[in-house]
DNA sequence: ATAATAGTGTCTATCAGACAGTATACA
DNA sequence: TGTATACTGTCTGATAGACACTATTAT
């Protein structure tokens, strides 16, 4: 930058400015399905995104992220957290809510200069049926991310910004303890695991057992729950043998490359 | 958001609409100063982050991050390697630049409804003199972490911005292989140990050569630089037992901490 | 010889990974 | 009783972590 532009930089007018800065939201859910077997077993769970049915120029009829305009009352999370409880009808701040990225390429939205904002939220199945059956102004859908990337016909730049979602929550399915927001307080560890797998595919972990309760570097990250006689906690609702119960204690450990 | 605000989100000129969205760089280098011993010894390396002083409102006298406004031809990315280059001389892929965050807090700049997009880049020492020697118009500044946060009068939020930006460092410098852009290409493991530290000052590892070099799962990030006949190679420009050489792979290790 | 950095030897406890085997509860 | 899931035993080779020891070169 000149020193000249420099001097002028205040002058906000001089230059054109954004048409809007919206928030977009990544909404997942992770669903369950019985399976119908003749004994117990875990459910199918499948990683889903939602989205909406344009039903306005641009991009009517194309399905797009559910989002809106940041107000200049606002910092640009607020315009998120906003716009997942107008979605969803809960608190933000309830669940899981992260910024992702901007996305500013000119030309990505027909209605001028705006620059958006992606943020990925993690949201319980329960709600978005609920919104899908109640708001019949809008036709709600949730997909698989193979049918959204590959089969959906999708508006503006919201497939790249649905493919970048989809491996940060891969990344930090993996990195972090986010599987805790998928899952209820207490949980087997093959619960754990579908999970785990349900979001990176690819994760195989045949000792995943033996190692994350054995291991001492990554013991920490999750308890068995007892009573309060200190007796060990299972359930049997997935199971003919009662499992083991664990929740997530709070720790974190830092991941290195080098150690 | 309702049915009915969006039939009108088109009519962008309904709302007030943002006043500029700038990128603004965390520009970090590694500054490599002699230490005088009677005998060779590495350099001592530190962190630091450039400042330029401003001289107009706002913040006039303030240190700030550099920076400039998107213009509605550029991606946000586009304008950070353009306000790099500028900045720097060198064209910006041939370093490190990446994405921060976005800063959008109502009133964080006095000038109006600014979003700004804070990237960082990794910068050779040596530009950043060049360019402190040779920019009379600008004051520059080449301060540690620690001076920046806590001891600078910084305009905006910078300093939330460079406290972030310390933060992203550190983490990718231990879970990703930037490393190497503090590094010659080829480098001994004293000098890698030492950039290490520098960024991140509480990583400790006194068996770092043995596992880096004995342990299969990371034994793949850097391999023994050889010659055509196949003898190591090794560099006694720092120590006077000359030291193995290393080069990065390119590889890039998942981390995960389930297993 | 001494200093300074760069390694290697060696030992023990722990961990990874494989695979067989046992445990529990339901139908 | 069989079946499905949840573990546990056991073995081998690899790794972590500590600390003493040796190696190479300049002064």
């Amino acid at each position: 930058m000149t020193d000249n532009s420099k001097q002028h930089m205040y002058d906000v007018k001089k230059y054109r400015t954004p048409d809007g800065a919206p928030a977009d939201i990544v909404m997942f859910t992770l669903t369950k399905k019985e399976r119908k077997t003749f004994t117990k077993t875990l459910p199918l769970r499948e990683l889903k995104v939602m989205l909406i049915r344009r039903r306005s120029w641009p991009f009517a009829g194309k399905w797009a992220l559910p989002g809106g305009f940041s107000r200049d009352t606002e910092s640009l999370f607020e315009t998120a957290q906003r716009e997942l409880k107008e979605e969803t009808g809960v608190d933000a701040d309830a669940r899981h809510l992260e910024y992702l990225g901007v996305y500013s390429k000119p030309g990505r939205d027909p209605r001028g200069w705006i620059i958006s904002h992606a943020f990925f939220a993690l949201v319980e199945e329960e709600i978005l049926e609920k919104r899908q059956a109640a708001d019949d102004a809008e036709e709600v859908g949730l997909f698989t991310i193979e049918e959204a990337l590959e089969q959906l016909e999708l508006g503006f730049d919201h497939r790249d910004i649905i493919q970048d979602a989809y491996h940060r929550i891969q990344e930090q399915m993996l990195s972090t303890v986010i599987a805790k927001k998928f899952l209820p307080p207490e949980f087997t560890l093959s619960e754990l695991y579908q999970v785990i797998k349900a979001v990176v595919p690819d994760f195989e972990e045949p000792n995943f057992i033996r190692k994350i309760t054995s291991t001492r570097s990554r013991k920490g990250i999750i308890e068995e729950v007892r009573d309060e006689q200190g007796n060990p906690l299972s359930s049997n609702q997935y199971s003919q043998r009662p499992a083991q119960l664990y929740r997530f204690t709070g720790l974190m450990p830092r991941l290195s490359i080098y150690s």
